[in-house]
DNA sequence: CTGTTAGCGCTTTCAT
DNA sequence: ATGAAAGCGCTAACAG
């Protein structure tokens, strides 16, 4: 049915002596490098066509000194989060001839740099880092080799570039959209400490309280790691303390899946009891049970507008990194208390 | 910080220099290939610390043939159900040298095929296909270039393996559940046309009614897609029709979930008015509310047994393909009716 | 317009 | 035990 290349892979000096032509012209063919005769140029495609010939890359880029690939960094592979990303890479790719490798740094320093220089020694053009633990010097260290784009950092030399989201301003938005609505006891679940969108999202929910006058209770906010069962662990904890809360605000959509999980073993309806809003507008929160209340990430965004900016960076080329921003996005999982 | 190697990587006949010797004697020490006397191998050893050489693994590929890298075919970069697969499939590549490319066919035969041969112009040693539509004969003939593992097939050849799950028994298995809880119209959602996962399901929720002597409705089987969107629309066409039912089999996980939120909306409640199963167990499915009666896929389990069968492949190995078998998890979707 | 030549960075005989 | 030399498949001057 489909083409299927020979088991032994010819070469492009097999092209060329079947073309009855040199290995040059071929390779000018193949690369539109130069003008080649007609005839020429029909001999040697017809000869690719049988002997279903495709250049060695390894060969090229061993050549060209660039391998047509750029890798990606992800800490987790099978996470929504990255997912959505991964997308909008994969798109921006598409057509460019670029193909990408994705290794994951499992949120931790040192894996994330050892893959980095694993990426590096496959002479990868350029690299996406997303998210991750790595500080942003070792960041610029990198970049003296390959350009990186990474997300969550602010960061812009001639061969790195950093877009960072505004977590504070996110996470502001979210406790004002609970306190318009009435709600002044607002529990907060938190992302893992020593992370940056961790903090932020906190000093957002601190401000939109003070904002509001509405003093900070240290026992209404607890921590989370941005997981679902830490989000339920969370719920339950706040529970066990015995405090007063009419809405939650969860540091991601994942905590918010798990505290959404443990007001259903209690009974608590969501939003009739206790209104709750999440973080990152996954896919699937369009789809939870009510749909969820969230700020949206333009994660696919994100992954597109990075692959572009590496791919401009790579070309020498200027870049300018603009990134939709945060907002709310109001579903089923608030209401106005009454 | 951490080490960051310099701007222009140097080479391994740098390294030969600064130490004073032979570049075969640095490969020699890279490679293991023959033995090296030691004031050699440790003035060789200082200097690629020194240097922070690495060696470009383009021309090490060209050199051995071999790539170090396999390729992954997914169908949909940013869906849960491949990424658990691919999280077995990074963790069986771990600390054996091996990279992956990553590349999605998008459920189109063509696209699929061509990525294959993206992937063979790139010398991966070897190829991991996660489902596709691309027909058995044409992944024969691929893998006559490098070998290849896939799921959803049964082919076993000496460069070709797959895996194929009964899906007939698991969607046997779902509607048995139902059907042992007192349910006797139950209504199917299934997956895609031309498609023999979604085909065996449909079948095996035949066979369940036929052996409990329930006559096979067809209006209580409607079409979806596999996503969230479909899974809420057929629902939605089933109440449309007037059909009655007591319990929803829903092809897959994510279709499920969108049939969660068409019953929400309706005021239904799961799983006192109706019950529900799913199909997959994607991680998320612990995490709905209420969580998701589901027959479980082991996806990561599928994702690691391949990649050490590949890998067994390409050292030329024998390779067994067992993989742990469908089963049943009871959660919350599902009752005794009364 | 086209062929010849010289490598890209590494591994691997083949000598010694 | 170690070095010299050839070459993996391709591209890019350099001639003509």
């Amino acid at each position: 049915m489909a083409d299927i290349p020979p088991s032994s892979p010819s070469t492009l000096l097999d092209v060329a002596r079947q073309a009855g032509v040199s290995p040059s012209t071929v390779s000018r063919i193949l690369n539109g490098t130069a003008k080649v005769s007609d005839d020429k140029r029909r001999a040697v495609l017809t000869a690719i066509e049988e002997m279903k010939f495709a250049p060695n890359q390894m060969a090229q880029g061993l050549k060209k000194g660039r391998s047509m690939t750029i890798g990606i960094v992800v800490q987790d592979i099978s996470s929504p989060f990255f997912d959505e990303t991964l997308r909008g890479v994969d798109d921006g790719l598409k057509g460019t001839g670029y193909a990408s490798v994705i290794v994951s740094g499992h949120w931790n320093a040192e894996e994330e740099a050892d893959r980095i220089r694993l990426l590096l020694a496959r002479k990868v053009d350029g690299i996406i880092l997303l998210s991750g633990r790595i500080d942003d010097e070792t960041v610029l260290g990198f970049s003296g080799q390959r350009p990186i784009v990474s997300t969550g950092r602010a960061i812009k030399t001639r061969s790195a570039l950093g877009f960072k989201m505004d977590n504070e301003y996110g996470a502001y938005l979210a406790v004002h959209h609970l306190i318009e609505l009435g709600h002044r006891h607002i529990a907060f679940i938190s992302g893992p400490a020593n992370n940056t969108d961790a903090d932020d999202r906190l000093a957002g929910y601190a401000r939109a309280l003070r904002e509001a006058n509405i003093p900070l209770d240290d026992k209404l906010v607890v921590e989370g790691n941005y997981h679902e069962a830490s989000g339920m662990l969370a719920m339950n904890r706040l529970f066990d303390t015995g405090q007063q809360f009419t809405a939650v605000f969860a540091a991601n959509d994942l905590s918010a899946y798990g505290a959404r999980l443990a007001l259903y073993r209690k009974g608590i309806r969501v939003p009739d009891d206790i209104s709750l809003v999440g973080f990152d507008d996954l896919p699937g929160s369009s789809y939870t049970t009510p749909p969820l209340t969230t700020i949206r990430q333009p994660l696919y965004d994100i992954g597109r507008i990075a692959t572009h900016a590496l791919l401009r960076i790579i070309n020498g080329e200027e870049v300018r990194g603009e990134v939709p921003p945060l907002e709310l996005i109001v579903r089923e999982t608030t209401r106005r208390l009454r």
